[in-house]
This record gives structure tokens, C-alpha cells and sequence, in this order.
DNA sequence: TACATTTGCTTAACACTGTTAAATGATTTA
DNA sequence: TAAATCATTTAACAGTGTTAAGCAAATGTA
């Protein structure tokens, strides 16, 4: 029977609806004003409904990190795609994942920090992995006349997150920073990087 | 009549034993585990008699937050005394600012991040700001010879600021990297900045 | 001392929250 | 047509922050 699959779609479709539902509820009113009841709202259900779509609240917010995921990894490889010098991959990549940032600011927020998503991310979440994966993959390449080890490679992946990541949190709490002196801040910061990556 | 002042004095005792309790509850079950109530059962009292203390809870973890920036202040003062050149005084400094996010871990939290603390947080808490002018003389002082605008310095603290805090809450929602591989960022970063700095 | 007033604190309540179980009503199956 | 399944809602529970009302003891006043 084809109403089987109807009525499949159909639920694929609220399904959609609600995760639509939450991120427009947080783009509009931010993260502490999302509420099951608030979702139903939307979606014109009750809430009761949403638990058949999925387990929690918690899990509303998972599938919105692996969207958010998803979107940096497709970001993040066409920006390494417009160049062939991994210098200017790095750089494009890097410049991407900012832009991810503040352009999907509310996945951003919920895929690192908001609340403390906690630790066994990558494990029960393999989309986190990818856009490290790229990066880490580029300094490699960029390192490789040195023989570098794993750790090596690992200690360029962590100073380029963390300064690109520290960035982005101080700006979003605080947006008394002038535009300027942040992109000041970028700019040096990840050539300065990749400098101490070639020495 | 020194009963007033006998009041007085118990009631400023209670106003503290709030204080405790909530940061001995977030230690013990994190900051979402904190309530009203329960801060109220561990002091004995019902919840309403919090309020003739603090306006509601935001109150209470503003409070948490101005006492995380005391410490990181006079850790930081501390850390810069012991040396004479400013390079080593950054340096140290910096090494405070990590150990007290990781002495401090609670605090350090909600100083930075747990929830949006918003935005206006140095215009009502001057002591928000010591940190960061510390630092900011010490970069200053460094940079004299090239005679540097407030915006240059500015730069070169928030590359900083982004690089630390960025590796603290990578190092506190991600407690998979090792420890080595996080010192060693650590210092790289740092000789790295104050290199550019110097430059 | 007797009454009035203030103080300290609690109980009760409101409007929320996430979540679950029971009830309802429509649709499909036999 | 009767039975069974499904989609959906209502009701409820335990928890949240917060406020208002009440009570009982301490204090001030006559």
C-alpha cells in the first residue's frame, strides 16, 4: 500500500518540522526560551507528540549539532576546494569556519558550549570528526617535508581551534570589540600559525 | 543598641553562606543541578528568604562571577610580581589565568560562557576589567620601543585572551586531549604571541 | 504589664519547565 | 458491523523561579 509511504513522509516531515521549529524558536528568542511546549506551539501539535519523534529535549538538540556538523564540514571543503596550496587551504578553511560561526551563530552555540555538550561528542556523533579530520589532514601535508609526528600535528590542529574558537566566544559574549580589531586579530593570528606550522 | 550590629553581622553571614552553598552545589552536581531550593536545604532556611539577599537567582551567579574575578585578579597580580621583565611577567600571568580556570573550574564557568553573560558585564562590574588592563600594561610596556596605538595593544591581548580561552573550553567540554599535547600548545602559543609581539 | 507593631520565616500559590500515563476519537482491519 | 490499531490530546507529576499571604515570635510603646 502507498498510503504506507504517505504517511512515512509524513512523519518524516513533522519531524523536520520540529527541529525547523526549535532553531527558529532559538534564532528569535535564543536557547533558554526553547521549550517542548513552545515547539508544539509551531508546529501546531501538543507536546506529547514531539517524544514520538524523539526521546528528549537533549536529543533535539543533537540532531541540531549534527546539522550544524553537517553544514561546517560542506563549508569547510568548498573553501579548501577553491585552492590548491594547502597555505591558502588552511587559511580559506579557517576563514569558512568563522564565517560558519557567526553566520549559523545558534548551531554554532549549541555545538560547542552552551551547555556542556558533554565529552563523548565524537563518539556517539562520527559528523564531529570531519572538519577536524580536514584540517588536520592540510597540516599534515603542509608539515610533511618535517616528518611530523600525530602528537605534532595534533598540538597546530589545537592552537589553530583554540585561538579561532576563543575568538569566536569572546565576540559572541562580548560585542564591544570593534570589527576591526577582531579581523586584525584573525588575520595575524592564522598567519602566525601557520608561520610557527612551516618553521 | 550592638544587637543591631550583632544582626547586622548575622545577616551578612547568611548572605555568604548563599554564596558557598550555590558554588558547593554547582561543584558537587554542576550548574544545572542549581536551584533555589536546594541552595535554600543546604542553609537551612525556605527558598523566599534567599530574596531579602539577592534581587533572583541571576543575583546570586553575578555574584559568583565578581568573586571569580577578584581571585583571577589577585592570582594574576601575584604571578606578575614575581618577575622584572615583562616578558616573563606575561608569561606568568597567563600561566595564572590558566591555572586558576582549571583551581577554579565552577567559576571560571560561569565567568565565561554558561550562559550568555550579557554583553554589558564591565559596565556593571569594574572588577571584570582588572584582568584584562593588567595584561594590557604589561603588552604596552612591551611593545614601548614601537610606540603602539591603544588598538595594536588591543590586539595583541584579545590574540591572547582568544588563544586561552579557547583551549580552556576546548579543555573542559573535551576531556580527551592529553595533557601533554595541551601544555604543549599552550606554551607554543604564548612564546608564539610574545614573539609577535616583540616583532 | 498590656497592646501594637515590626521582624523572620514559612506555607501556599502561580506560571512555567520536561516528561509520562491515561483517555479519546478517528481510521483501519477482520 | 465489530474489533483493533493508530494519532492525538488531556491530565498529571515532579521540578523550576518567584511572589503574596499568613503566622508566630520579638520588639517597641503606653
Amino acid at each position: 500500500m502507498a498510503s504506507k509511504d504517505r504517511i512515512q513522509r509524513l512523519k518524516e516531515e513533522t519531524r523536520i518540522n520540529i527541529l525547523d521549529a526549535s532553531l527558529q524558536i532559538v534564532k528569535e528568542e535564543g536557547w533558554q526560551a526553547l521549550s517542548m511546549r513552545k515547539i508544539a506551539d509551531v508546529i501546531e501539535y501538543t507536546a506529547p507528540i514531539i517524544y514520538e519523534y524523539f526521546s528528549n529535549k537533549e536529543a533535539i538538540l543533537l540532531e541540531l549539532t549534527r546539522k550544524g556538523f553537517l553544514i561546517l564540514a560542506r563549508d569547510m571543503k568548498a573553501a579548501k576546494e577553491k585552492h590548491r596550496l594547502p597555505v591558502k587551504q588552511l587559511e580559506a578553511m579557517w576563514l569558512a569556519y568563522w564565517n560558519f560561526a557567526f553566520a549559523e551563530k545558534e548551531l554554532y552555540q549549541v555545538m560547542f558550549g552552551v551547555d556542556v555538550n558533554c565529552c563523548e561528542l565524537c563518539e556517539i556523533m562520527p559528523e564531529a570528526e570531519v572538519p577536524s579530520a580536514m584540517v588536520s589532514e592540510v597540516i599534515l601535508a603542509l608539515m610533511a617535508p618535517n616528518k611530523p609526528t600525530g602528537d605534532e600535528v595534533c598540538v597546530k590542529y589545537y592552537t589553530f581551534w583554540s585561538v579561532i574558537h576563543g575568538l569566536i566566544s569572546i565576540n559572541m559574549v562580548r560585542r564591544t570589540t570593534s570589527d576591526e580589531i577582531t579581523h586584525e586579530v584573525l588575520k595575524t593570528a592564522i598567519s602566525g600559525i601557520i608561520r610557527s606550522i612551516k618553521a
